[in-house]
DNA sequence: TATGAATGAGCGTTCATTCAT
DNA sequence: GATGAATGAACGCTCATTCAT
């Protein structure tokens, strides 16, 4: 039992300091934040921090990597496709999976901010994880695209530069979102137009444009 | 005369301050670069930052806002519309004005580099000068689809949501360009393919394609 | 029973705890050497260390003890004269003490080195261990003087004061020999040269030098 | 004067500091003296000590460097010979060497406790430094035998081993002198029968011994 | 205006020591 | 006895900022 309180304790102890991490980056980004703010907000000593992490920058990677996976997460449960299914459930796909993101960032607007506020240059390390977790997620999309070319309902075009271009559109039209709601439409309709902007230029010629009979895909409550 | 002495003397010094500050923030970041860094590139006494600049923040405030400048500069110059002119002329415009961007910020990597990396959560007016930065540069966007669209070149959106889509775009497009080049096609061809992807699916149904025919742009040299 | 634990147990644990430190302190020195070194290198957990030492300090002292003890042992092997033995034999014996300390020396550099280099000055206790040692060694020089100023052998002088010298001298060249070897001749030749200067000059007048006809000991080979 | 008042003013900052971590060095040791006791000893502020020096080991370099500066600087003032010189002259320079010596570490003994106790093995540039001291030293007292053996004063032997062994005998007998007094004979009888000891033994056979009728020096005022 | 020596608050990190299990 | 997670005081060092000259 002293065995399993020390197994169970010792994960505790570096979730808490994660999580103060996590809150305290996101408020005060990471050269504000010390190591005794993130100690004394997650009730432990100074010298704990130390037992759990190297050095500061340490955890700052590990919240980093946290978001990251998160984002990942949502990005492959709704990117698979199945075979033999409806042609335009691609676009329905990248719309569900585009609208999920979405909610996630709107429900972690700091930690969201964090991400891009002091994710680069900080440290190799970081960069190479940022710049990876692009590569990854725009050669997921760049995937979709070949497998939509393949399938007749997308027009030539270089598929990992559209792949990038779609990333960038979600992000700086959720970043605006998240800093200062100009006149935007509602959520739903937002996240339609932007997957719009990002396919129906790419339709094959002759091809009927999904978004003219589609249903709009609802926002689920956030967990 | 002291006055006058500032007017001729101090805008010089100020002037070799910003300098000095633009090239050590873009190799090292903020927070790498020492005030004494500065002054000392800049061949004068640590006390006489202190006489052009309130606090460290200020100077990289300054470089920041010349670097926005910049760029809008750019698209204020390319952006006006010509009444009476050819209605594919939009289009062209368009185009050269992401070429003239792609063009000065490969010139300037390590300095658009920074404004992405700690450019936000520093400060409260920092933050404040980069959204109005967006918003400015959205609303010319948002002001140009408005103005295709009375045309009847573009169909019916949301010309601000669809302005950021297509910031969000370019930027994301240009920043993985500037830090890790994947299997990108040249450069022209990179501007051409974001271009068709921004506006070939806008374009008012029965409209023809710009894209079928408008000549490749060239890039001009970087002064 | 626990306190025959102790003692059947707790030795060995103590040993170990002083080997491995003597190793540590010897390659690092005091304070680049930290207990936990100490304990994972002993294979025993970080508490365990104060079941058996109060504080650092006192395995430091242990150590330096256990070289002090060895030191001492070969002082007092040699040092004893036999009441009737030849006069030279005095002679021979000192050389033969000297020749068995260098050669401890040489086999232990890195521990001899240790104990020049930290020992004095961490603590008041070990201060007086240390002037004790010296304090102990010089009383049986002294009294090695004594007598054979009481045989006729060395002239007058001051017992104590002649023996710190002595000590001094084999402390001196010892070191010298451990750290950087200059062009000294080869060890038994070192020693019987600082042999004769520390006795030639007390010879009684009239007295024949031993350093004309004795033999010259040969180095046993180190335990 | 302005160019005046800093020329002067900063040297005295670094006096200061080095006077007082000399003070404290030599009480309490390197490590157990912080580098805010300098400051605070020496009256000025914390970031003040860095504009003096890289890091706390170099001030304590200075204060060594500064220790054996002066004990060279009187060991190269009596051992010149003059030529022509009256031979015993040469035993009387040795023997004035030696109390002058004596004097300056009974009037500075937390000092030389201090070169003793921690000089070595915490900084290579330091041994270096120490290891250089004693060669140089020992290097002039070689030479002083080589010279007295080409007088034929002094018998055959090895001069550097000789000088280091002369060099030990001196410390020792100083170091001991200085910790714990035993019932040594006065300091003039003590500098007296140490050069004996160090001399006699080495007289060249048939040479009168100069102790048989040089004059005592007397011990000069410390300044 | 210009200087640069001086300041001192503040931070990351270490490690001897404790104590609940 | 043995463990090792937790503690927290302490220290070396940095650097933005001030101010007497």
């Amino acid at each position: 039992m002293s065995v399993r309180a020390r197994e169970v304790a010792a994960p505790t102890r570096r979730l808490d300091l994660v999580s103060a991490a996590r809150i305290l980056f996101a408020e005060k980004g990471y050269h504000e934040t010390t190591v005794e703010d993130i100690t004394r907000s997650a009730g432990v000593a100074k010298g704990t921090f130390y037992l759990y992490f190297d050095e500061k920058r340490e955890i700052f990677l590990a919240v980093i990597r946290e978001l990251l996976d998160l984002i990942k997460a949502i990005g492959s449960t709704v990117g698979a496709a199945t075979p033999g299914e409806h042609p335009l459930a691609f676009f329905q796909r990248a719309e569900q999976s585009a609208l999920r993101l979405l909610e996630i960032f709107l429900a972690n607007r700091p930690l969201a901010r964090l991400a891009y506020r002091e994710s680069m240059g900080m440290d190799p390390a970081l960069d190479d994880m940022i710049r990876g977790f692009y590569r990854e997620v725009a050669e997921i999309e760049a995937g979709n695209i070949r497998v939509a070319q393949s399938l007749g309902l997308i027009r030539e075009c270089s598929p990992i530069l559209t792949a990038y271009a779609h990333i960038g559109m979600v992000e700086r039209v959720v970043l605006t979102l998240l800093e200062e709601p100009p006149d935007f439409p509602e959520p739903t309709e937002v996240v339609r137009q932007v997957m719009r902007l990002a396919y129906e230029g790419l339709r094959a010629p002759g091809t009927p444009s999904p978004y003219d009979y589609l249903p709009l895909p609802t926002m689920s409550a956030p967990s």
